[in-house]
RNA sequence: GCCCCAAUGGCGCAGUGGAUAGCGCGUCUGGUUGCGGACCAGAAGGUCGGGAGUUCGAAUCUCUCUUGGGGCACCA
């Protein structure tokens, strides 16, 4: 990477100037290369120098000179001393060079090596499977997704995984909703569930069990097809999942079953660890985590009073004052509890699988890292696993809990409520059929996961200039037509466009290994080509998705000036043969990042 | 009460401790004998919520206050 290339340089010229007597030696620090806000002052900037001006006792001017005067570029780029800045200006030859590095590079342009080939695990999804994918885990799983393409391209070997939430409470009411819906389709007169799921999908998953089954659910004990025809519903619920998934390009490389997590024993061979370490106490029958041991104490709640409020311990917020460094709140979550009434062999309480569940992904799957995609709702569950997994003895480093803010659905200037439970969801697949998926997941990737998306489903649908989803992929259809365009005029049929064949350009004959490019918006556009690494670590590093989709406005802005400034056919010979291997360099950085983003790059709209 | 997140032109949002804070929409004024006008140019519009601190330098880091969102169950 160009800033790196920078950063490597400037370190030697400090240190030839040290060792030519020109500057004190100190220890370097820690310095950036950036971008200067102006753009007429150069392409990147370092303040080095101010930053050296106490350890070197000179003024920063004089260290910015004397540094330049060691630099050596090669031609790659001239650089000025603009008082204490060093500024760089990419040469007009190193920029055309670059541009068949990318035609070179191909799909695979863009890929960085941040990650080198650690493993990172990207979980994401992992709603409950009681019913279809909604909009809501919808941002879930594109932020997910696009932080693992980003990843993968950033060098990283990475897993995607969905944690499939098939125990507890849930899915026992769950399963005893599918028993109601099955039976009642069979004409018994089963009472549906107090707490059972009303959406009618649970109908259609009753009655397509019924088909292939029959009645034979009828005829076991109830408990047990309860929990049969659960599993079932939740097959079912899980086909439909990833159906869904598919149609928004997203696929997991694995499905973890939450109750293998007490199938395989995996949970009983982690609790003596905490135990051990006289984490664990007994309190109220139930089993409880206890961050540094001590015993859990009753206390005053919070929230409504209730009659048998003062008999509730106080679970969260023991205030303990750490060393001075801020106050932390003692984490106390409960285990297992026999007030918990789901089968407590599956499933003692969620915490208790989250313990088995992080040792899962850190020990026995090593990964080096483990990125936890949630929702706001569970942003409070964060210091707890941070918490158990410190007292695991595991490095907290190595997992990264992501909270993203939900997002509110409007339609004709209404916000449209969803209720889980009640059956009023807006599923994912709604709003594909509505919008489409490039669309979708565009507006998902938009913001920062900081931020709150109102998603306007008429806003979205209208295609229309208040709508960048097409801004951007109009300017890549555009490209696609310049090309199309140049190929019929040359009459060279092997001057593919289609995806993937980013390389043909090579195929017309014309001197342009030694083309130099000089337009002031041809550069711009090489320049703005070459932000995509940068942008690929952003992301990666980040975790912020959302740089995709500013830099894929941007770019398009560029290209639209480039567009407008220069002609690419009709002009001199190895001018339209340069412009076009540019217009082709284009097109592979658009596709790419639109290709990290999970969309499609569309030849013609 | 405690914890997390946010506050940046009219609206929606970017912004990596660096120089004159950007983008889209909206508003106003313009642009087509030319590769896709689903486009482009120009203009107006800012005490970066308030205050203090750290730093050569703060929208960015720390503290504090205000406002808004979320979380604080033997739910998941």
């Amino acid at each position: 990477m160009i800033r790196e290339q920078l950063k490597r340089r400037i370190t030697q010229a400090i240190r030839d100037a040290q060792a030519a007597g020109e500057l004190p030696q100190f220890d370097l620090p820690p310095f950036t290369v950036e971008h200067p806000r102006q753009a007429q002052l150069g392409d990147y900037s370092a303040s080095v120098a101010m930053q050296l001006a106490r350890a070197a006792r000179m003024p920063p001017a004089q260290i910015a000179q004397r540094i330049a005067g060691h630099l050596s570029l090669d031609g790659m780029a001239t650089v000025d001393d603009a008082g204490a800045y060093l500024n760089f200006r990419l040469s007009p030859q190193y920029l055309s060079g670059e541009v068949d590095k990318i035609l070179a590079s191909g799909d695979s342009w863009g890929n960085i090596d941040i990650g080198a080939g650690k493993t990172v695990q990207v979980e994401h999804g992992s709603a409950n499977p009681t019913g279809p994918l909604t909009v809501a885990s919808g941002r879930n799983v594109v932020i997910g997704d696009t932080l693992a393409n980003a990843l993968s391209a950033a060098g990283f070997t990475v897993q995607r995984e969905w944690y499939v939430n098939d125990a507890g409470n849930q899915i026992r009411h769950f399963g005893e909703s599918v028993y109601a819906r099955y039976a009642q389709s069979l004409g018994v007169d089963e009472p549906f569930p107090e707490d059972g799921y009303k959406g009618d999908y649970i109908v259609e998953i009753a009655k397509a069990i019924i088909a292939q089954a029959g009645d034979k659910y009828l005829k076991m004990p109830r408990d047990e097809a309860r929990r049969a025809l659960g599993k079932l519903g939740i097959d079912s619920i899980m086909d439909g999942v990833r159906a869904s998934l598919a149609r928004v390009g997203i696929h997991h490389d694995s499905f973890f079953s939450e109750r293998s997590l007490y199938e395989s024993g995996q949970f009983e061979r982690v609790l003596p660890i905490l135990r051990n370490k006289g984490l664990l106490v007994e309190y109220d029958d139930a089993l409880w985590f206890s961050e540094d041991g001590s015993p859990i104490r009753k206390g005053e709640t919070r929230g409504e009073k209730q009659e048998d409020d003062s008999q509730k311990p106080e679970v969260r917020s023991q205030k303990i004052e750490n060393g001075g460094a801020g106050k932390e709140a003692v984490q106390v979550v409960v285990i297992r509890s026999p007030k918990v009434v789901a089968e407590p062999s599956e499933r003692p309480t969620y915490f208790a699988s989250d313990i088995a569940y992080v040792w899962n992904k850190l020990v026995d799957r090593r990964f080096d890292r483990a990125i936890y995609v949630w929702g706001e709702d569970h942003q409070g569950d964060v210091p707890r696993l941070m918490a158990v997994t410190r007292a695991l003895g595991l490095d907290t480093d190595r997992i990264v809990l992501l909270i993203y803010r939900f997002i509110t659905l409007m339609r004709n200037g209404q916000e449209v409520r969803m209720g889980k439970r009640s059956g009023n969801i807006i599923t994912l697949d709604d709003v594909v059929d509505e919008v489409g998926a490039d669309a979708t997941r565009f507006v998902l990737l938009s913001r920062s996961i900081d931020t709150k998306i109102v998603f306007d489903l008429d806003l979205v649908k209208k295609q229309s200039d208040e709508n960048p989803v097409y801004y951007v992929q109009y300017a890549h259809a555009r490209i696609c037509s310049i090309l199309r365009k140049a190929a019929e005029e040359i009459g060279d049929k092997r001057l593919e466009i289609s995806a993937g064949a980013t390389n043909t350009i090579s195929n017309l004959q014309s001197p342009i290994s030694s083309y130099i490019f000089s337009h002031p918006s041809e550069l711009a556009l090489i320049r703005k080509l070459l932000e995509l690494e940068e942008v690929v670590e952003q992301v990666a590093t980040q975790l912020q998705p959302h740089h995709f989709a500013t830099y894929a406005q941007s770019l398009a802005t560029t290209f639209s000036a480039f567009y407008r400034d220069c002609r690419v056919l009709g002009e001199a010979p190895e001018v339209s043969a340069a412009r076009m291997k540019l217009v082709q360099a284009a097109r592979t950085t658009l596709a790419r990042t639109l290709a990290l983003m999970g969309m499609s790059a569309p030849e013609r709209m």
